[in-house]
DNA sequence: CTAGCATCTCTACACCCGTAGACTTACTGT
DNA sequence: ACAGTAAGTCTACGGGTGTAGAGATGCTAG
């Protein structure tokens, strides 16, 4: 069971999970259905197939309400994310990317000059 | 018809339409191929599928052999795949991304050193 | 204690996508 | 001229995903 790829609405519902650590299928439906009309069966079915790729485990139960923690972990979901995106859309080339973001999305002063540190730490890593 | 968005197969044989500029289903089938065991007609099947979504038009004929020349343009499917992939994968912070990818993947001092130009150039448009 | 509601569980379904076989058709070399 | 083959067309199908209903069940307020 190693290697599970998260579909979108799982990855959607792993990102709340990282916010608040614990949650249970209520609170989640709660929080996107303020984005989108969307039932609670369904939320609570994605739910379950998190469960059962083991991506988050059930806590404790408050009266029915199971509560569950996120087991993978962000880092561990985005890496091999960002990898395979980079090789679908960049040809596994991560420098065109990088420059269209920083041309194309929108990033503060503070966003660049952060940005540029990063960089410059990385050069001193390389050399 | 518009905003039709591409599958990962369909992204991928993109991509060689966009380095060859021109070609035929065999050419596509024999590119993939060295990659991967796929038959002649699932790639005819998804290039039939590009060209249904006018992703892709035949331009001319040799002998039965139908060339295809690539009509959505590289920058126009990238652009939104990146704000997706942002939003779902970084919740729309760009920041973290670009943090990531720097620490992460493999650039060379070259990179780094064109990044921080684009960085110097988008920090003089912004003041 | 009971009615009603919230929550859970289970099942289902349609669509997209990767995959490819079967069949047709038109070149090409001998 | 014809056989063989390469290319094209058409149809199909299973798995994953988003979606949700139906039914069971256990809290909770009165």
């Amino acid at each position: 069971m190693v290697n599970m790829s998260l579909s979108d609405f799982e990855l959607e519902v792993m990102q709340i999970f990282w916010q608040l650590k614990e949650a249970s299928a209520p609170e989640i439906h709660k929080i996107i259905e303020k984005k989108r009309a969307v039932k609670y069966s369904t939320v609570k079915t994605i739910i379950d197939r998190l469960e059962k790729k083991a991506a988050v485990a059930r806590s404790r139960s408050e009266g029915r309400i199971i509560f569950y923690l996120p087991v993978m972990e962000k880092q561990n979901v985005r890496t091999p994310l960002i990898k395979e995106f980079i090789n679908r859309v960049f040809l596994g080339k991560s420098r065109p990317l990088v420059a269209h973001i920083i041309e194309q999305e929108q990033l503060s002063i503070k966003d660049i000059e952060y940005l540029e540190s990063v960089l410059r730490e990385k050069k001193k890593e390389l050399k």
